[in-house]
DNA sequence: TCCACTTACACATTTGAATAGA
DNA sequence: ATCTATTCAAATGTGTAAGTGG
């Protein structure tokens, strides 16, 4: 096995003054994560950000972006993202607003996407922003492309994973450090429910210009532009037109940061619904959010939601929480120590954004593969208490049990076709059951990962 | 009848191969 | 022969509208 202070040899310069400090220190870490494009998020989310999905997968928009601060350059990291229900409803649209229409849908089977340039060195995620944009969301529970599997008309989050890691094998050695933000929460819908949404997305998506006013489409608007405004006279014209005017002017949507934004609110009614109570008036949220980023312990996931997010958001109750000052990012630092031991791993083929020398020294890693099952496995020894010191999230509420995952059917979640014998049989044999992640961890965690 | 969902469609961007020129 | 820039077609990503089914 080889430790991570195995790397130090590959430092060209002086040690970062953590790892001076000794291998203990170097093992430290400060890893922060920001959102990008927040003034877009903050945008849709005080209205109510709706994503599609379809059977064959569609794409967010605004896609989930981050920028990763306080990695090790030389280390290794893998990120991944994951949808968490923000609460146990399923909803409905009514005229202007979100309902509660009842119980959530037993959950569909947890899956992961992991970012196709994972794993990579810290040098690599911090250079620029990670991008997520072929992140895709079905509602096809029987979905074999690695799509992120969620329910109509319930409201979700991503969740965003750093891991350090060599490979997804070294994964089981390691900490995730959990990041969420606030304002990227949305509901998932097959067609839009919110017309404030549907004119939102074809003003800032480059892909649905076709749509736009000023286009030469306009046979295509079935109300009149300004028509939005009559059928939803609560809404903020004003603001509105602010950031419809011209697409990508972000810096107009400014001013809406300025709207009271529980006048506008879709979640009126799910407040008064919801086992949820509202944050107080002007408490920070993201003194809240910071807590995920401690995985989460494997108590059941409704009780953590609720803890985590009671005082929060809807999504109108974190406009105007930022702690960024306007910073336009949303930004959260770990206080998660950044503790890992990368064992061995023989990786052979170097990435394409590795090729070539880098400060680190010469860097080995593998190629696209599948590590379906093996993170997975991974996962469930992860949340053994003792191995890394950190539990690992349990994404089923009280309300779901796991055991409707305990046995998931070949045919009905079959590996994927690249998937080989040997990670399968690996994520399988070894028979990791510590609780509920022993039937969380058969399952796909981050099956059919998008490479 | 209502509502959630699916599908075909037109229009947009993105991507990659082919080609031309330096 | 190599590299770069341009062109073009195919692939892919959009929301719309009509239709389906419970």
């Amino acid at each position: 096995m080889q430790s991570i202070r195995d790397l130090k040899p590959n430092f060209s310069g002086p040690p970062p003054a953590s790892m001076a400090a000794g291998p203990d220190a170097y093992l430290q870490g400060n890893i922060r994560m920001t959102l990008e494009d927040t003034e877009l998020w903050k945008t849709f989310h005080e209205i109510g950000t709706e994503m599609i999905i379809t059977k064959p997968g569609r794409r967010m928009f605004p896609h989930c972006k981050v920028r990763l601060f306080g990695l090790h350059h030389c280390a290794k990291y893998i990120l991944l993202v994951d949808m968490v229900p923000e609460d146990g409803f399923r909803y409905k649209w009514n005229k202007d607003k979100w309902e509660v229409a009842g119980k959530a849908e037993p959950q569909p089977p947890c899956r992961t996407y992991l970012h196709p340039d994972s794993p990579a060195p810290g040098s690599h995620w911090i250079k620029q922003p990670v991008s997520f944009l072929k992140l895709k969301l079905t509602n096809n529970t029987l979905d074999q492309h690695g799509h992120i599997i969620l329910h109509s008309m319930h409201r979700y989050h991503p969740r965003f994973h750093i891991v350090q890691a060599d490979d997804l094998f070294s994964v089981r050695w390691s900490v995730f450090q959990t990041f969420t933000f606030p304002e990227t929460s949305f509901t998932a819908v097959t067609a839009y429910q919110n017309t404030k949404i549907t004119k939102l997305k074809i003003n800032h998506n480059p892909f649905a210009k076709g749509f736009r006013d000023e286009g030469t489409n306009k046979k295509r608007w079935v109300l009149p532009p300004d028509a939005i405004f009559t059928v939803l006279p609560h809404f903020c014209q004003s603001s509105y037109e602010g950031y419809a005017r011209e697409d990508g002017d972000l810096a107009k949507s400014k001013e809406v940061d300025a709207v009271k934004v529980e006048r506008y609110s879709p979640w009126v009614a799910e407040r008064e619904h919801s086992v949820r109570t509202d944050s107080p008036a002007g408490a920070d949220t993201r003194d809240m959010y910071n807590a995920e980023q401690l995985v989460p312990a494997p108590a059941s996931y409704q009780p953590y939601r609720v803890h985590e997010y009671g005082k929060s958001p809807s999504p109108s109750s974190s406009i105007g929480s930022s702690s960024n000052g306007g910073s336009g990012r949303s930004s959260f630092e770990s206080r998660v120590p950044d503790v890992a031991t990368v064992p061995d791993h023989d990786s052979s083929k170097p990435r394409a954004h590795e090729i070539g020398p880098t400060p680190c020294g010469p860097q080995h890693l593998p190629g696209p593969q599948d590590y379906t099952g093996v993170l997975n496995m991974t996962m469930a020894q992860a949340s053994k208490p003792g191995v890394i010191g950190h539990h690992i999230y349990n994404p089923y509420s009280a309300e779901q049990p796991l055991g409707q995952w305990s046995s998931p059917t070949p045919t009905q979640y079959p590996p994927p076709h690249h998937l080989t014998t040997d990670y399968t049989t690996q994520a399988v044999h070894h028979g990791y059951h510590h609780g509920n992640m022993a039937e969380w961890s058969q399952y796909p965690l981050f099956s059919y990962s998008c490479w």
